[in-house]
DNA sequence: GGTAACAATTGGAGCGCTCTAACGCAATGG
DNA sequence: CCATTGCGTTAGAGCGCTCCAATTGTTACC
């Protein structure tokens, strides 16, 4: 027992197997009669389509492959509910995978979505390098959503890290800093560009841009905070890579009897829940990501539809999330 | 130019299309010459299987199908990582969905999964109502992780609600609360149980269980919290549904002037990374997330592989995480 | 009444793969 | 020297669907 085929549906409708396909397919060209027939055929056996068979036999997909570098970063989660939105719209699936925040499986997740002959692959977030990135691209039109470094050939949706980073160096300037340290997101692909943009915007300032290697998930903060205090070279205001990082660092502050604004300022990125909530009232930096996402999708379809061959690159502008983790920093110029 | 098909392979390998497939399925019973020989050609050309070729010859998709009810709730994150872990461990691959807190996308989600022929459902949380569910697994074992009345046919990995409650009542009684509300989790699958165990709970310490009903997003906290504040029916505790919802609540408590847990003690449910920010410092119940993904696995095998038939019900226990976000209540009794 | 035009339906090839049965070929043994 | 075994290989049918071309049925027009 088996599931229902076509052919069961369009025995019992007294059809052939070509009706039912047109009927599955709304064709506007069945009679009334036969359309209700087969429809009620279907009903009656809990008739579904085989989508690999259709797959197979349509030469397309009409399915996006997703893979979510980090499914524990709220960050990409309204990402990807901008993407399924705007691939809705235009009838299109979408298949998640979950990178894992580990280069290995991200790759296997690429593969796996290229055998399920997705027709585009959007990556939230990557720990791919350029080959990786374009050898996909070459088997189906791939974008990235997150900043970092142009890839040949390969889509990019991003939030500008430069401009983002300077509204945060700028906020805290602004309230007095100069000692400002930035937390980077170590192997994540946007780790680069933001403390670039960071370091800019600490020379424009007239400042000593200072970057210490970190992370992008909140068990990151641990170690470095804990060396800057160690060192005892705290500064007064800290940068961090994301919300996750940022929360990381008031844990580690907060346990080290340093308190926030007070002793040190905290900036995050991203602008997620997190930040938002009261009780951790986090300044960041805040992205379009439901935006990011339905682009993403729109460039993906300029691709396939449209077929568009030179490479898009998007960059949006991030705002500022001014809240209660940042103040002006202590007159004596101290940390305690 | 499209993408090379097992045929290519084969010609400029110089075999037939059959041996190509034995080596792609590695069989043992193939030449070391003719497999090196179908490797390289492979690698040259850049062929990737087509897995719904496959899938249609092979008549099974060694798949498992995933739904998540709420992808921004990090609770699903964990469970989703020991599904991954687990499923890979058997050679499984995962195909991720998004519910999205709302039935009709659960309902087009589970029959997407179907129609891509997944041998088995794994619904994280559901809002599928006991027909939907039933109905599903007529067509693919299910699954649901997550607490909730047993349904027929289908199969729960659960951590035990009555016991999670009164984890959280008694250690507020224990602390000398007896004006302790709950607020539920609206149409969340687990509001029910979860609530019934409140009361169970309350009542076994001699209290009036009181329950008023929210939901299970952050932002659910907003209207159950200032009802409670404008009634001046504030108690001395608040039991939530979910650390989400605790989370709004400690928001909406801080905007109201209440403090934590001076005012009002809060308990949270899931123990997620939120709870264990120090800056939230939520106590919480925890439920085993990963041991239920990987569970859920393990029992979806026994369905396939063993073809076992009796439904299975694993209910797994909670502990409790304490933390700040709980103490005794003040003296006079009131919350101000 | 014959033919053209159109609408509704169907047969059948083919999508890329797997899998069974059969085949060729060398090694083995009587 | 021929039958037997077994290994490595292959031909070909079939998985469930789509889609083109062909077929039938109906109506319109001269």
């Amino acid at each position: 027992m088996s599931r229902p085929t076509m052919d069961t549906v369009a025995e019992r409708a007294g059809v052939s197997r070509a009706l039912v396909s047109l009927v599955m397919n709304d064709s506007p060209k069945v009679s009334d009669a036969k359309r209700t027939a087969v429809l009620q055929a279907a009903a009656a056996l809990g008739y579904l389509p085989n989508l690999h068979a259709r797959s197979l036999a349509q030469q397309r997909t009409k399915t996006f492959g997703i893979i979510i570098n980090d499914i524990h970063n709220p960050f990409f989660a309204e990402v990807v509910s901008g993407i399924e939105a705007a691939a809705d719209e235009h009838g299109f699936s979408v298949l998640i995978l979950n990178g894992g925040r580990d280069p290995g499986r991200e790759r296997r997740a690429v593969e796996t979505h290229l055998q399920f002959q997705v027709e585009a692959l959007i990556l939230v977030g990557t720990r791919l390098d350029d080959d990786e990135l374009e050898q996909a691209s070459r088997v189906a039109p791939t974008v990235i959503v997150a900043s970092g470094p142009d890839h040949p050939g390969v889509d990019t949706i991003t939030a500008n890290d430069t401009i983002g980073a300077a509204l945060a160096v700028d906020h805290l300037v602004a309230l007095g800093h100069t000692d400002i340290v930035h937390l980077d997101g170590g192997d994540n692909i946007s780790s680069r560009p933001r403390a670039a943009g960071f370091a800019r915007a600490m020379r424009a300032a007239g400042l000593e841009p200072r970057v210490v290697r970190a992370g992008d998930g909140e068990a990151d903060a641990e170690a470095a905070v804990v060396q800057l205090v160690e060192e005892e070279a705290v500064p007064t205001a800290i940068f961090a890579f994301n919300d996750l990082l940022a929360a990381g660092v008031l844990d580690v502050l907060e346990s080290a009897g340093l308190r926030v604004p007070d002793d040190v300022s905290v900036v995050g990125y991203d602008n997620t829940f997190i930040a938002q909530l009261n009780h951790m009232s986090l300044t960041a930096v805040d992205q379009p990501r439901r935006k990011m996402g339905e682009l993403a999708v729109q460039t993906m379809l300029e691709r396939i539809e449209d077929n568009r061959t030179k490479p898009t690159n998007l960059d949006l502008a991030p705002t500022l999330a001014v809240r209660g983790s940042t103040g002006p920093p202590r007159h004596d110029g101290t940390t305690r």
